[in-house]
DNA sequence: ACTTAACTATTAAATAACTTAACCAAAAGG
DNA sequence: CCTTTTGGTTAAGTTATTTAATAGTTAAGT
């Protein structure tokens, strides 16, 4: 039973979303692209497959679920991963329809050294925070996380 | 001068980032692309092109800035949408190297017909929210804003 | 004026990121 | 068995990106 003030405020939040969310995402992409590609010599979008099957996301269909995209797109980029000696994939053996991926030790270390660059920066840019403000991002964060997340979806 | 405290706090908000930001981010842009490909036949990328210019950057260089990636790559990315009939590009009287970018009347119309679709899907997932909740996603999206800004850059 | 340097944009060529359609293999359910 | 569903790959085509090369415009220095 919303009123008709937190339904000014709904309208406030969409349109702070679309004012503040994108510009600070291609923010920190152009960061993590500076060095992924430039020291690591791979994309940011091999970065996200990375981060996400260390994240837990194992198999093709997983990843294409997280990142909302078909099977075939991850199945190529897995593709490269494997050809670049990052990623490994194992049939698994009690269905063996499923494909196990797994970071190699040189995709774990890649993964970390690029998190470790970015978190420098990162540190840096948010530096001027009060706790407050870090408090209140941690909120808000995990608000919208849940808010938006599948089982929360009609 | 940060204390222990507050830079573990620091380490909490960009661990919270990544692990709330990028899903948040997907889950968004799915929408998005179910709207904007199904039923207007463009791409995401595209829309936020479109998005830009709407918001101001209506040349390829602040097109490029903004979303951190090559002139080129968005100069081939206006070509599309010209083709398209949603915008158009202007030589600058004033600086004939600029070519100033506009959207036509459809394009400003079809923007504004995927934002109005996303809205409604948005407004249902964050419907359940509190009014201090909301309030708090709105300040917290306005400090990382600023805090990513390029002003805010060494 | 002339030249050079800096800036804006496009084109070209290559790779990567996506899509849908078609396919194969394994599992599940009659 | 046979059929359907599920997980994954392959194929063909479009879009998105990069770097390098090019063309045109403006500004700066002689």
């Amino acid at each position: 039973m919303p009123t008709r003030a937190s339904d000014e405020l709904l309208k406030q939040t969409i349109d702070r979303f679309w004012e503040s969310f994108p510009p600070t995402w291609n923010h920190i992409r152009t960061n993590v692209r500076g060095i992924a590609v430039e020291k690591f010599g791979i994309t940011v979008d091999q970065f996200h497959i990375l981060r996400n099957i260390r994240k837990g996301h194992d198999s093709v269909s997983e990843l294409a679920e997280a990142k909302g995209i078909s099977r075939p797109a991850i199945s190529q980029a897995v593709e490269l991963l494997v050809g670049k000696g990052l990623v490994t994939r194992r049939q698994n053996a009690e269905d063996r329809r499923f494909v196990q991926l797994e970071l190699t030790d040189e995709g774990s270390e890649l993964l970390s050294a690029i998190f470790r660059e970015n978190r420098i920066w990162m540190e840096q840019k948010l530096s001027s925070l009060t706790s407050e403000q870090m408090t209140q991002i941690i909120a808000a964060l995990d608000v919208l996380k849940s808010a938006f997340d599948d089982r929360n979806s009609d």
